[in-house]
DNA sequence: AGGAAAAAATTTATGCAATAAAAAATTTTT
DNA sequence: AAAAATTTTTTATTGCATAAATTTTTTCCT
């Protein structure tokens, strides 16, 4: 039976992940190379690449392990704090805001996502877009959660509302990494105005003619 | 006076797109070395990189120029054709996929968007967003339409919305140029659920308090 | 247990992007 | 027409990425 082979693999991984932490945080990505944490980590530089695929690649497995991190920091601080939708968005975006700037600096969050995008069908591109998704499912809950005490309409799918939020918080967030200059505060502002322009753009009378849309677009 | 070298120039840059424009396309963005596109274009590699920085620098310049095609084809096809906003939303979206698939594939499409991000700062990054920004205004110029015939509210300011929607369409296209198997009708039908999810998302009585966030978030 | 078979990592080699510094060429200025 | 200024090219280096051949290590079978 194989057994030896999966965890001598899972070792290698471990110490490449271990020793590109280490080198990351004293130097910086760009400073390090792949040769450098290859040394470190008692492996090959091929080996980081047959791993990892790109040094990109290394970076997003960081961030992957360390959104395991915001996941159970979200499920722990979301629930039950707001009192409307757009409090809960603000909230959901502010937590995952800070957990980045704490965890990386813009310039390397850039590369991050710039990465997730060029290589969102590799392994790694996959587990980051995985995470964003459970993320999303958090919020779905609390939509559902203001749902049965009205703040939400009930004839609206949590899922889709959810997943929607997400979508504007997420383009924010990319905005908020882009932009050297934007802080917390601005994004925040910004991010209440996507919102509410949306949430009171129709006219009461129009609100049924858009159920309808739903239907008809499949 | 400066006049000569200022011309020589221009001449150089529009000789390396055009350059890069007929390589591409023979034989797609990866297989065309840097050193290719400068031999075909009469200058040194070196100077490629002086004018554009990276390999991706030229391909967001050549994307640059075809997105003034697409402002001018937006703003030729989108306005006065739609009866709600949700129409005028997916008309705007479709256009948009409808020429980023016409020109580019998918594969190179991902390289574009992940240099955007990446080299958000660099000058080619920046005339990529500014002309996100210009797109986006066609949309706002059409609510604003849509808003004297009572099809959006009056309240609401059609900057502001216009911008939410573009960043819920931007996330949708992201989307459909991450996912290979995403077709057109799905990534329509996808965006209309965004849409119409946070249409309707508050009820009646909460639409007022919605307003007051916005003024509170500054 | 020992040897064959399989799997995986390493070595070796190559191509290309990106950058820096020195040298050469060309335009501008006086 | 020569000096000064600017820009391109040449030259050289580093590091990412990938491929092919080789060696090491693990697994499987008798």
């Amino acid at each position: 039976m194989s057994g030896l082979r999966e965890k001598q693999k899972a070792d290698r991984r471990r110490r490449i992940i271990e020793a590109a932490r280490t080198l990351f945080a004293q130097a910086g990505s760009e400073a390090t190379t792949i040769e450098a944490i290859a040394e470190a980590a008692g492996v090959s530089g091929v080996t980081v690449h047959n791993y990892y695929g790109t040094k990109a690649g290394v970076l997003l497995a960081l961030v992957t392990e360390s959104d395991r991190e915001l996941l159970q920091k979200m499920a722990r601080d979301l629930p039950g704090k707001s009192s409307d939708v757009i409090d809960l968005a603000r909230r959901f975006a502010a937590i995952i805001r800070d957990h980045a700037i704490t965890f990386l600096d813009k310039k390397i969050w850039r590369q991050v996502i710039a990465a997730s995008i060029a290589d969102a069908d590799s392994r790694f591109g996959k587990s980051y877009h995985s995470l964003d998704h459970q993320l999303a499912l958090v919020l779905v809950r609390e939509i559902e959660a203001l749902q049965k005490a009205g703040q939400v309409s009930a004839e609206v799918s949590a899922y889709d509302l959810g997943k929607a939020i997400f979508s504007l918080q997420n383009m924010r967030f990319v905005n908020f990494i882009a932009v050297d200059e934007m802080t917390d505060v601005q994004s925040d502002a910004l991010f209440t105005r996507d919102l509410c322009s949306i949430f009171v753009a129709l006219p009461a009378e129009q609100r049924a003619a858009a159920m309808r849309h739903i239907e008809s677009a499949g």
